[in-house]
DNA sequence: GGTGCTAGGTTGTATATACAATAAGAGCGA
DNA sequence: TCGCTCTTATTGTATATACAACCTAGCACC
C-alpha cells in the first residue's frame, strides 16, 4: 500500500511525465498555460531532447497536453475519457443519486475452469477459478447482474467475503489497482435466467459491459455486467480544454 | 469513394504503419501471427530501427499489435469496436481496420424544429435546424445509422457538403472543436425504418450512442448513432497512469 | 534425467546529431 | 500604415549508436 504518492517511475521519460503531472496537480501549471520548451526541460531535468520529446508526444497523444509546432506546448484539461468506465462501481453510482443500493449474492464459489476460461487466466484446463454472481438493485429494482471470474492467485480470500456489505469491485480495488483494464460494451438480449434475475421481459435489450483487468503478475479478473436497457445507461460529459486563441489543428 | 485509403502517408513512420496495416488487411499477416522483427523491417523498408520501433510502439499503444520483449511482435485481433470516447469517427475506425468504408446519405435537409428540439438548441419553436441521416457500411455491411441535428449558426454550409467523401464528424471537427461533449450509451431496439436501413431483424438489440456538443457560442450538434449489437461494440483498453494507483484524493 | 549457464535474438530506453516545418515577431522599405 | 523578408524559437522527423532487459534454446555438467 503505497501511501507515499511519489514513488519514482523507473524510466526517464516517465519521470519527465511525472514531473509535469506533479506540477499540473500542484497548480504551478494551470489549464491552458504554456509549459517550458523541450530545451528548457532538457536542462532542468537532465534528459536529452529526444527523451523529453517522447514524453511530451505521449502526453499529447493521451490528451493531457496540446502542442503547436513553432509555438509551444500547453496544458490541456485532463480528458476524463475513462470517466465513463474507469470506476464503474455500481454502488457508488447508485448512492450518488441518493438511492438505496442492495446486493443479492446468488453464487460465490470455486470451480474448475474449462479450456477457454483457463486460457484467459493463463492456466491449464481444470485450474481452480473463483466465481461470483450478484444482482444489484436500486430502490429494490434490479439494475445490474454481475458475473465475475477472479484468479485465486490475485485474490485468495475472495470466497470468504460478504459482498452484501462491500462490492466485489471495491474489495478487488483494495487488493491492488490493476495495471491494465479493458472494457467492451455490447447490446444484447439476456438469456432466460438473466431475465428472471433482472425481472425483465424477453424482448428487453440489455447493455453488457465486459470488463477484464490485469496486474503485473498476469490476468486478474474478468466480469460481465448486464444492465436492463430501459433502466440503465452509461454516460459522460466533459469539457475538452482549448488553447485561448486560434483553433487547434484538430488532433495531436 | 475512399481514395483516402490509397493516399500515401507523408512521414516514414506512418508508412511503416501503413505497410503493416496493408499486410494485415490482405491476410499476409493474420491475427496472432508474428510480424517481422524490427531489424527485418528496417532492411525491408529502408528505415532506421528507431523509426520502425516508433511505428510499432504506437501501433502497440493503439491495440493493433502486441509486443513481448525478447520474443517478438504479434498481430492482435482487431475487433469491430470503436474506442469509447476518443475518436468516434466511424470512418477512421473502419479504415484503421483496413476495411472498406462507404456512406449512403439518406437525407440532408433543413426543417422547422418542434418545441423540444428547438429548446435544445436554445431557439424558438419553428427555428430552422439542419438534419442529416446517413448509413455507414463496413465492407458493404451496415454498421451505423447516423442521425444528426446541426445548428445553422454553427455550420451554415452543412447542407452543401458531400458526406460520402468526408464524414459529418470530420467536417464539423474542422469547423471548430467543441468546448463540451456529452455521450450517453443505451441499449435499445430499432424502429422499423432503422431496421430496414441497417438490414437487421426486429429482435436485434442495438447500441444507441447519443452525442451532444457545445461550443462557446452555444449548442452545436446533437446526434444519435445506432449500431447493430451483433456487428459493433464499443471498447477501450488502457493502462491507468501510475500516480492513480492507491491514490488519495488530494488531502494534502 | 534434471539443473544451471550461456549465447543469440528481440524489444526497450537513452543520447547526440541533423535537418525540416511552422509560427510569431523584428526590422525594413515603399 | 501596409506589406514584405529575415530571424529566431519551437516542435517534428529521421538516423546512428550504445547499452539494458528479457526470452528461448541449446549445451555442459552433475
Amino acid at each position: 500500500m503505497n501511501h507515499l504518492a511519489a514513488e519514482k517511475p523507473q524510466h526517464l521519460y516517465e519521470r519527465v511525465k511525472q514531473y509535469l503531472l506533479d506540477r499540473m496537480a500542484s497548480g504551478q501549471l494551470p489549464d491552458g498555460s504554456r509549459i517550458p520548451s523541450e530545451y528548457e526541460l532538457m536542462e532542468t531535468l537532465g534528459a536529452s531532447r529526444m527523451t523529453v520529446h517522447r514524453a511530451l508526444r505521449e502526453m499529447s497523444a493521451e490528451g493531457l497536453l496540446h502542442r503547436v509546432q513553432g509555438v509551444g506546448t500547453f496544458v490541456r484539461k485532463a480528458e476524463p475519457r475513462s470517466a465513463l468506465l474507469e470506476i464503474f462501481d455500481i454502488s457508488e453510482d447508485i448512492l450518488r443519486r441518493g438511492h438505496l443500493h442492495q446486493s443479492r449474492v446468488l453464487r460465490l464459489e470455486a470451480f474448475a475452469a474449462d479450456r477457454d476460461l483457463a486460457a484467459q487466466f493463463s492456466r491449464r484446463a481444470g485450474a481452480k477459478i473463483f466465481y461470483s454472481l450478484i444482482v444489484h438493485a436500486e430502490n429494490n429494482l434490479p439494475v445490474q447482474l454481475e458475473e465475475r471470474f477472479v484468479s485465486p492467485r490475485f485474490a485468495p480470500d475472495y470466497l470468504k467475503q460478504d459482498f452484501t456489505l462491500q462490492t466485489t469491485n471495491r474489495y478487488l480495488q483494495n487488493i491492488a489497482a490493476p495495471s491494465e483494464v479493458e472494457h467492451i460494451v455490447h447490446a444484447v438480449t439476456a438469456d432466460a435466467q438473466a431475465q428472471a434475475y433482472l425481472e425483465i421481459s424477453p424482448a428487453e435489450p440489455c447493455l453488457l459491459v465486459e470488463r477484464r483487468t490485469w496486474t503485473e503478475a498476469g490476468p486478474a479478473t474478468r466480469s460481465r455486467l448486464l444492465h436492463p436497457g430501459h433502466r440503465y445507461s452509461l454516460g459522460s460529459r466533459y469539457q475538452p480544454a482549448q488553447p485561448r486563441r486560434g483553433q487547434m489543428p484538430s488532433r495531436d
